[in-house]
DNA sequence: ATTACATTTGACAAATTATGTCAAGTAAAA
DNA sequence: TTTTACTTGACATAATTTGTCAAATGTAAT
């Protein structure tokens, strides 16, 4: 029954939403990211991507999962660099068996 | 039963093999894709990767299903970009459903 | 309405990565 | 030993990413 997906929130989405309930200010934010204000209100409205680094950082002062805020983002990246693909789906199976075959062959060396 | 994966060729590999099989030599390939043979030799030994006009005349030339070998082609940068993450396969699910969601959005538009 | 403050915007700069050329090197066959 | 195919690495150029800055906008309090 129904669908899994309750929100769909993007990295942004859901920094924006933090930060604001933590009631700080982008420019306070930005600087312990050690990057001008302006990226970080862009990074919030998805106009641009961050840094694996600046997720990273954005979890630390926001007191979010650093996990989850990472799948987050290379899943977004991911899902941006194929949503277009009429093969999007195929894509990602064939992505997920040649993760399996490197993993599985790691413990031949 | 068992595994369904019966072989993990590379786009290289499977450039190569079949550049070898039509008995192509790599300058006249690398000719085709308007690129130096230097390029296309270190496309078939994955030290470059190919850009996706490359995979589409490779296609062309090599006789290649162009989709296929297209799935390929995106498959394996996405591998290579999460085969390291511990959380690799998470990552790959929520892209999936973030695409999805991107998907039944569109037609809203 | 003026001031003060937070955010947004766009032009630009710097750094990094992607893509390519070239020429010399290796290897094997003729 | 000359020719042929391929490989290698140093380097050049182009494209993209990542960032700065200052001016513009929005918003709330005085």
């Amino acid at each position: 029954m129904s669908s899994k997906i309750i929100h769909m929130e993007t990295v942004g989405q859901i920094i924006r939403a933090k930060r604001e309930s933590l009631g700080l200010l982008l420019r306070q934010v930005a600087s312990y990211l050690d990057i001008d204000q302006a990226i970080l209100s862009k990074i919030e409205r998805n106009e641009r991507t961050p840094t694996r680094n600046n997720i990273i950082k954005l979890a630390e002062i926001l007191k979010l999962d650093k996990e989850d805020l990472l799948v987050q983002f290379m899943s977004e990246k991911i899902a941006y660099e194929i949503a277009n693909e009429d093969c999007a789906s195929k894509v990602l199976k064939v992505a997920e068996q040649k993760i399996k075959y490197l993993k599985s062959n790691l413990t031949k060396n």
